[in-house]
DNA sequence: AGCACGCCGACT
DNA sequence: GTCGGCGTGCTC
């Protein structure tokens, strides 16, 4: 028997199965998806095994499988499968696109084993033994009521009885894996649904054995999470599974426990905040059939069901479902799509704030739309107020408006809840000299360096180096270096002297990097002991506050000065999503939007809550920019250690490609990309812009191909970008 | 990742 | 003449 092994060497470019002989013992253990170690280059690897034959078809002298790793498939068909397909359309290998697709503990690994957590209990082996004494009788008679006993408790009557019984051969002893996580909780009264909601579920569920996508356009608080409840309820009576993706930060114990609540520990969450074991332990709950719902961020897309029912993108819009920092370059939606098509299950898109393509897509009828205008019970959404910045800084107030202060003393006076976004962490965003106007940047990127007050530090937001801050000035030697830009440390600073009486919790990348922090501060401030939650755009997504009447957002501008076509639409999603955390309880909820550019369309129109209104003015300047969703995208990076290899490769790619794709093909490039220097690797870019290229991907991969042995040159393409 | 192979310059 | 620099290519 010859087995073809995907060996992990991702490293290099070899994308392509090895012949390996497999040796008598392991012949009856060997099924293809299952993972073994082989001698490869004087080294030994772990791989999946990939095909299965009879005879050897080459005449290479072939070596041995060593040894399986687990007896279980880690990839089962359809896996194999959907990581052919995501290696064929983002140009990735075919090992990267399978490595994607598992936890860490069931990659193939090099190295790095996650133990499985045993637990060692005693059940009877021989049975029919009357010579017994009372102790004895005593663990015999527990063992019985369930069958099992940990040992520990066993231990807890008599440690001696125990070993007396295991050396008779009466008991024995025996290890099972235990779950470090258990959703254990008893199934609570549900919520009636509106008929509103009612509607949705019965529109989805007419389809239910169809791979339509459907996409719920639902304002803020509009209920879409019972919606998905009942849908996942109503196929679970049918026997079927469901994925539900929701954005990473917003993945709390909040939304947790809601499908706590409602489906008991019939369910698995995966998310990046858990350990490697405890990912394990939810990955194998899955895997075994334990759990039939499945909730997490981007990469529970690959969750090892065999019966889905529906897959649930909520947030759709969000950009974390897109992997963008490494290979596969894929979107969690495509995976969605095909896997919709697999099952024959249907996908929900959820969003107050759709992506202009699904919006578009749902105008075409690809998707089938459905609209939630209204909140639930009739709730109103918050009003919106702009406050012109320039108007208030010749006023001199720091950086909180007059109304912004008055509203906040207002809600404070009704014992009420306030939330603030500055979507920059730090204190201030760069600093600079006042004598020379030196500003000091990252020795390895190509960006000025964020202080950081309460460590006393400059650091790259990039690459994470560090630096303590000097007063004087590098370049002209004066004591001269002033801070300038706001992050939400000053701001914190500001509030504690605006109102020193109110309690302040900050949430950004700075306070939530030890494990459980995030929960913390969410449930902290829930239960009431802060006044005021202040952070970046983790304040802005899925959080549900009752007792939060303001939102306040410092600074809109500064999303909307990001280099990207895409600026406008991420600063109105934003914005929405912001404000529908104010006024979720039975308060009417307020916000004030601070901006030096109240005139720009995205702020207009977040202030009426109007989508249409945006995605038609949007969708007009994307159409004569030729932007998605009019023209497709392709990014094509060549990185480099050495500025002129890289800038001299991208001139050759932009060349080749030239002469490869059709004249209808638009080629914006090559240039530096927006950030051109990252931990001292420099980036050139090419931007593709077409309606059908069909060459594009037979002439990507030769591309691929030629370089793939350059060491020096790097060639980084990603379809479909969110950013450029 | 390693290790072999091979094509150049420096040196006993 | 030989030794070793490392760039290149292969590993079932």
């Amino acid at each position: 028997m010859i087995a073809q092994v995907l060996v992990e060497l991702s490293n290099k470019n070899i994308d392509k199965t090895f012949d390996y002989i497999v040796p008598a013992n392991l012949i009856l253990k060997m099924k293809i998806g299952i993972r073994v170690t082989v001698p490869f280059a004087h080294q030994i690897l772990e791989g999946f095994v990939l095909g299965l034959h009879d005879f050897q078809d080459t005449d290479y002298e072939l070596k041995e499988i060593i040894d399986i790793v687990d007896t279980d498939i880690i990839l089962n068909s359809e896996l194999l499968e959907l990581g052919k397909y995501i290696s064929d359309t983002t140009l990735s290998t075919l090992i990267s696109s399978y490595q994607a697709m598992l936890p860490k503990a069931l990659k193939a690994r090099n190295g790095v084993v996650v133990p499985k957590k045993m637990e060692s209990y005693l059940v009877i082996k021989k049975v029919g033994i009357n010579s017994l004494n009372l102790k004895q009788t005593e663990i015999i008679k527990a063992i019985e009521k369930n069958g099992k006993l940990l040992k520990k408790e066993a231990n807890l009557i008599s440690t001696s009885s125990v070993k007396t019984l295991l050396k008779k051969g009466i008991l024995e002893e025996c290890y099972e894996e235990v779950y470090r996580l258990n959703h254990l909780s008893e199934i609570k009264n549900k919520y009636p649904l509106t008929s509103l909601q009612q509607q949705v579920v019965d529109t989805v569920l007419a389809k239910k054995n169809t791979d339509t996508v459907f996409l719920i356009h639902g304002v803020t608080g509009s209920g879409k999470t019972e919606i998905y409840m009942e849908i996942i309820e109503k196929l679970l009576e049918d026997g079927k599974e469901s994925i539900v993706l929701v954005p990473e930060i917003s993945l709390t114990e909040q939304i947790v426990a809601r499908f706590q609540n409602r489906f008991a520990d019939n369910i698995a969450i995966l998310h990046s905040r858990l350990s490697d074991g405890e990912k394990y332990d939810e990955y194998r709950k899955i895997a075994r059939g334990e759990v039939k719902i499945v909730i997490g961020a981007r990469s529970a897309i690959f969750a090892p069901l065999k019966n889905i029912g529906v897959i649930i993108i909520d947030e759709e819009h969000t950009d974390s479902y897109k992997q963008d920092s490494c290979n596969p370059k894929y979107h969690a939606l495509d995976i969605a799509k095909w896997r919709s098509r697999y099952h024959q299950c249907p996908v929900v898109l959820g969003s107050a704030t759709p992506t202009l393509e699904s919006y578009a897509r749902a105008a075409k009828d690809v998707y089938q739309l459905i609209e939630l205008k209204e909140r639930v019970h009739h709730q109103q959404l918050p009003s919106i107020e702009i406050v012109d910045m320039n108007q208030e800084m010749k006023r001199k107030r720091g950086n909180f408006s007059l109304s912004l202060i008055q509203s906040m003393q207002d809600a404070f006076s009704k014992n009420e809840q306030v939330i603030l976004l500055l979507n920059r962490r730090g204190y201030s965003s760069f600093v600079c000299c006042k004598n020379c106007g030196y500003t000091e940047k990252c020795p390895n990127c190509d960006i000025s360096l964020t202080y950081h007050k309460s460590s006393n530090t400059l650091r790259c937001h990039y690459c994470g180096y560090g630096t303590t801050l000097s007063k004087i000035c590098s370049q002209c030697g004066e004591e001269a270096i002033s801070t300038l830009g706001v992050g939400t440390e000053k701001i914190e600073e500001e509030l504690n002297q605006l109102f020193p009486d109110k309690k302040v919790v900050r949430m950004d990348f700075d306070t939530t990097s030890t494990k459980g922090s995030h929960e913390r501060i969410i449930r902290s401030f829930s239960e009431g002991k802060y006044d005021i939650l202040l952070g970046t755009q983790m304040v802005a997504k899925g959080l549900d506050f009752p007792n939060v009447t303001l939102v306040g957002v410092i600074q809109a501008d500064t999303s909307l000065n990001i280099p990207d076509f895409r600026s406008s639409e991420i600063t109105f999603q934003l914005l929405c999503q912001v404000a529908g955390r104010s006024g979720r309880g039975e308060k009417k909820g307020r916000v004030v939007i601070q901006t030096f550019n109240p005139d720009h369309y995205a702020i207009r129109y977040a202030k009426n809550h109007d989508y249409s209104g945006f995605f038609t003015e949007e969708m007009s300047i994307r159409r004569k920019l030729g932007y998605p969703p009019y023209y497709y995208l392709t990014v094509i990076r060549m990185l480099s250690s050495s500025y002129e290899e890289a800038r001299d490769a991208s001139n050759k790619v932009a060349e080749y490609l030239k002469k490869n794709l059709s004249s209808s093909t638009i080629m914006l490039g090559p240039s530096i990309a927006s950030v051109f220097r990252i931990k001292n690797i420099y980036r050139f870019q090419i931007v593709l812009k077409y309606k059908r290229e069909d060459n594009l991907y037979p002439t990507l991969k030769n591309l691929l191909e030629h370089y793939k042995s350059n060491s020096k040159l790097k060639i980084d393409i990603d379809f479909n970008p969110i950013h450029i």
